[in-house]
DNA sequence: ATCGGTCCGTAAAACGTTTTAGGTCGGGAT
DNA sequence: ATCCCGACCTAAAACGTTTTACGGACCGAT
């Protein structure tokens, strides 16, 4: 369908008031360059007329496009993008920027994508999520100066912005939460090693042990892939040995809910008989009988910052790395005796 | 921080080459203009220095963005959007264009904010989802010549785009399936009337009972609000009727887990004791314990598909409406006896 | 009276493309 | 020889803004 709507341009407004094309501009953009009265007549008749620059005629000479660039994971990256995007899209709008959103083109690496970005002007920088160890986003982006702050820390951490939940203080605080209704044979349902939250998470575990006194032993701590049977298959080899763990802790909610399913075939019942913990608190958590107690992360929080920090560099354009790690907190439920 | 990578930009392809601007431009676009031999060095130092053109310039001239407007939506609009949105993205990213999100501006309404993006001429069409009966957003886009396909459909449904999915069916085969395996008291927990969908997919609860030969009893039909507790209540007071249901049909997998959770409670087991079947086959069901019996919407396939029709009307610009139902599916599981 | 400075407004250039309207050249038909 | 045409290329205009550089008017100070 051919674009109708005739749309409004500044020339309208221009030829409404009597004024000329830049002094509506100014009018708009630098009141201080023009005299009130004339300002007056410019505001009245651009709202009359319903005028809006364009924002692509906006974008050439400013040398902005007023966009921020995010990339839609290719997997599904859990369940909180839900969350996440609508925080940093609200965020964005406050400060007048849109959200581009875009994801790998096929046959195209995701880095290449980013490239095609940048080359393409299409935003004055980006959101990162899903962080890796040596991230190649991360690379391309400080390479090309271009502006971003990443949900998640990389091995360049010092030299780019970012924001991240402290997962080790979460694993920590399921662990305190355990020990404190008596548990004193806890285990861990970790990922492969190799993944900065997964290690992060691991770390807080054996710390929360070690306030607690308690010794480490090493069966207690396996390891899985993401997803329901792999959990379902640590949980039941842990029930397994000589000598079962009174309580499980997990890295991911699905690894908790496939425990769940462990115990529940065994005629076990997650609480009284033994306790689950898991992490995200994603809406399964909240809906499985019995309700998950889980580590939540703050995600708006984490996206209110992200955009912040962009905002301001954007803004003041100091480029100086601004990092935020935020505390996650930990939801008690029936899985682990809560409530 | 300064935009700097010096962007390169047609010019530096055109001195590259000896070559006019307006020739790099032809070969680049319609090549048919230009001499084979002419065409080749173009490309070749496109290529070389990774020119890609600037998105805001191309987009004056053109009279088109590139770009699909999208509106994140406020309350949670449910666990597809993840899967929904990725679908859409990457189809767009397959015609060579990008999705822009956007969210209602503080103290504003929705509508206000759709008037504001097509002011700024800042789309060429738009995604819509979560539609209402009277949706006002519908009714903006056709005053404006928008473009538009809907997920979901509206009153006007004759009059614009839209995919959606049979819901009618999905319960309706829920029943089908219930009754296959011996209920004969079925129940249903449905939203307040009102909403399309809702109302839908409890035509199709009735008409699966007619279809049994069953008749249906009004008691057995309660309404609760989407979450949690209502679903919980709602099952109360089904189980608490002098003959309770032994099967019970859900517009929604929350309300199901509702459902559990109360069973639970009362010592009953989902599935041997009395059946449950949810709709929207989201993560909660796939993990929860038993896992739901579910009716699942092809969200890829509504994203493709939607995607598609708008490319179409943009492309081709006849603006004749298309739609399309598509079928859901039922999905067997442990809630309602399956393996 | 002339000068210098402010205030307010405008014309014109610039941003990076696409597209329109020619322009030049060579060759085939007359 | 002239004319016409097609093939190839280019200059220039256009898209809708912002911004720079300048000009006129007015005013107070010399």
């Amino acid at each position: 369908m051919l674009a109708v709507s005739s749309r409004i341009t500044i020339r309208d407004v221009s030829r409404a008031t009597g004024v000329s094309v830049s002094t509506v501009s100014n009018a708009l953009n630098a009141p201080e360059r023009v005299a009130p009265e004339t300002r007056r007549k410019v505001v009245e008749a651009a709202d009359r007329l319903g005028y809006r620059p364009n924002r692509a005629a906006r974008a050439l000479p400013k040398g902005r496009t007023f966009t921020i660039g995010y990339c839609i994971p290719a997997g599904r990256d859990g369940f909180f993008l839900d969350t996440f995007l609508h925080q940093v899209t609200e965020r964005a709008s406050d400060a007048d920027m849109d959200i581009l959103l875009f994801t790998a083109h096929r046959g195209q690496t995701e880095v290449d994508t980013f490239r095609e970005i940048i080359r393409r002007g299409a935003v004055d920088g980006f959101v990162l999520s899903g962080t890796t160890h040596d991230d190649q986003r991360v690379d391309l982006l400080l390479e090309s100066r271009m502006p971003f702050v990443a949900f998640g820390r990389t091995d360049l951490g010092s030299t780019h912005s970012w924001v991240d939940v402290d997962g080790r203080a979460g694993t920590r605080a399921a662990v305190e939460h355990l020990v404190d209704t008596g548990h004193r044979r806890i285990a861990l349902i970790a990922w492969p090693e190799g993944s900065i939250s997964g290690d992060d998470r691991v770390a807080g575990f054996v710390e929360g042990l070690e306030a607690a006194g308690i010794e480490h032993d090493p069966a207690l701590l396996v390891r899985a892939e993401n997803d329901l049977a792999a959990g379902r298959e640590a949980a039941s080899h842990l029930l397994d040995a000589d000598l079962p763990p009174s309580a499980i802790v997990t890295v991911q909610d699905i690894l908790a809910a496939g425990a769940i399913a462990e115990l529940n075939r065994r005629g076990l019942r997650a609480g009284p008989d033994v306790a689950v913990t898991g992490f995200d608190d994603s809406p399964p958590a909240l809906y499985s009988t019995p309700a998950l107690t889980s580590v939540r992360q703050p995600i708006e929080e984490i996206g209110r910052t992200i955009v912040e920090f962009l905002i301001h560099d954007l803004e003041e354009g100091d480029g100086i790395p601004r990092t935020r790690l935020v505390d996650p907190e930990l939801v008690v439920r029936e899985s682990s005796g809560g409530p």
